[in-house]
DNA sequence: CTGACTTTGTGCGCGCGTTCACAAGCGCGT
DNA sequence: ACGCGCTTGTGAACGCGCGCACAAAGTCAG
């Protein structure tokens, strides 16, 4: 969010020369992750950046300019090694060595998430399983047994990505426990404005935003076609 | 997605000035109608922008300019009264008449959206369930009963908004049913890139995305502390 | 009525992201 | 060995969105 922390384009490996990754482009990254899995399973050692866009839904030059941002590791004439450029944007993303989730609120979205596969099929897995009710403590839901939001703390470690997937009422005091215990990344799915400290990094999902703007181009779309059925 | 489709600056209304709002201020209309409800609950008659973009989590001047994007409802000196905000934004994104979402796939996610409280809210409910497992067909969730997929022609009506939360494997096939069926607008949480015509609006959510995103961030954060702490 | 204060609405400059178009580079056939 | 065609990587232009800072406009006190 703050681009201001550059200033390290000095310390960087001589060999690499990834130095500031632009925000859009990590945000496509896992997509052509996601694409290149299915390419190697299909079989494929190389691929073009055309072929690779179009698999992704993007444009070719745009994935050749954010390929381009963590390093030349294409063949010109050839294309991109698959495997290759997996393990670059694994490593970009910080994937290789499995990255601890906590998940808060194990109510009808923590379950779906707690159940969805997309998750621990690359490098990403859920850990634990909180809430603050204790009917809910001790059930097991995806082979991990919800554990009382008191033992918060002792779930965390360094690295750690909080998850909060309670109601909006309780969200901020969850996100305030989170950060105490040390975590600096938070996913939120509760439809409320957090605040946290500086050196956070905070995304939000919001289900029903999503779904209000497509009301918004449905609503435009609709008033177009009449507009233009009457002209 | 597509900006080219303007060219209708002419057949507005002549007191509304909306011509074209812009898509990051689409983005954020949900996000002030929010803040905004939390407000006329409070008691607030009016707002001024600072307040009312501290509530939202954005810059103040932004928001001016945003709410300028769909005309002047603001009062100089006082600032803008909460109800009528609340019906121009409304009605900006065509929540005044219900719409119509039609849910695809009761999985785990299916249940937690079906489940929801933040659509039904305000001006957003699901009306139909469906699903491609006999098994679960007949099934009621949030007080709607699961219908087999094969039934979605009868359950679209024009303007409809399809939801797409099954397996990717099953969500190119449904979207085509959608889309066969007349819906042009399309949320899509499957993990797939998907495909339509042209004149169908297609949002995805990707969770796994924001989970990867975060991961590179705590990733990166790791490798400052580290290099910070070694120089 | 007048003047001072408050708040909106917006013109402008800046930086990011996207796209086009092309030069540089690599493999392959001859 | 050599040129031909394919693909990458990137320079440059463009457009969008954001934030600052200020003028316009309205309210309220006296």
């Amino acid at each position: 969010m703050d681009p201001s922390r550059l200033a390290t384009g000095a310390l960087r490996a001589p060999g690499r020369r990834r130095a500031n990754v632009p925000e859009a482009t990590v945000a496509r990254l896992p997509l052509y992750l996601r694409a290149l899995h299915v390419l190697a399973e299909d079989g494929h050692q190389t691929v073009s950046s055309e072929a690779l866009a179009e698999a992704a839904g993007v444009g070719s030059a745009k994935l050749r300019k954010d390929l381009s941002h963590l390093g030349s590791y294409g063949t010109r004439g050839v294309g991109y090694d698959v495997t290759n450029l997996v393990e670059q944007i694994s490593a970009e993303l910080g994937l290789e060595h499995r990255c601890s989730i906590v998940l808060v609120g194990v109510g009808n979205l923590g379950r779906a998430l707690a159940g969805y596969g997309g998750f621990a099929s690359r490098g990403l897995a859920i850990d634990a399983l909180l809430d603050a009710d204790q009917g809910r403590v001790g059930e097991v839901i995806a082979g991990l047994t919800v554990q009382h939001v008191e033992h918060l703390p002792q779930v965390v470690s360094t690295g750690s990505i909080g998850v909060i997937a309670t109601p909006a009422l309780a969200a901020q005091e969850v996100c305030d426990l989170l950060v105490a215990a040390g975590v600096t990344s938070i996913l939120n799915f509760a439809p409320i404005v957090l605040t946290v400290p500086d050196g956070v990094d905070l995304r939000k999902v919001d289900l029903s935003v999503e779904l209000q703007i497509l009301s918004f181009h449905e609503h435009r779309k609709a008033a177009l076609t009449a507009a233009g059925a009457s002209a």
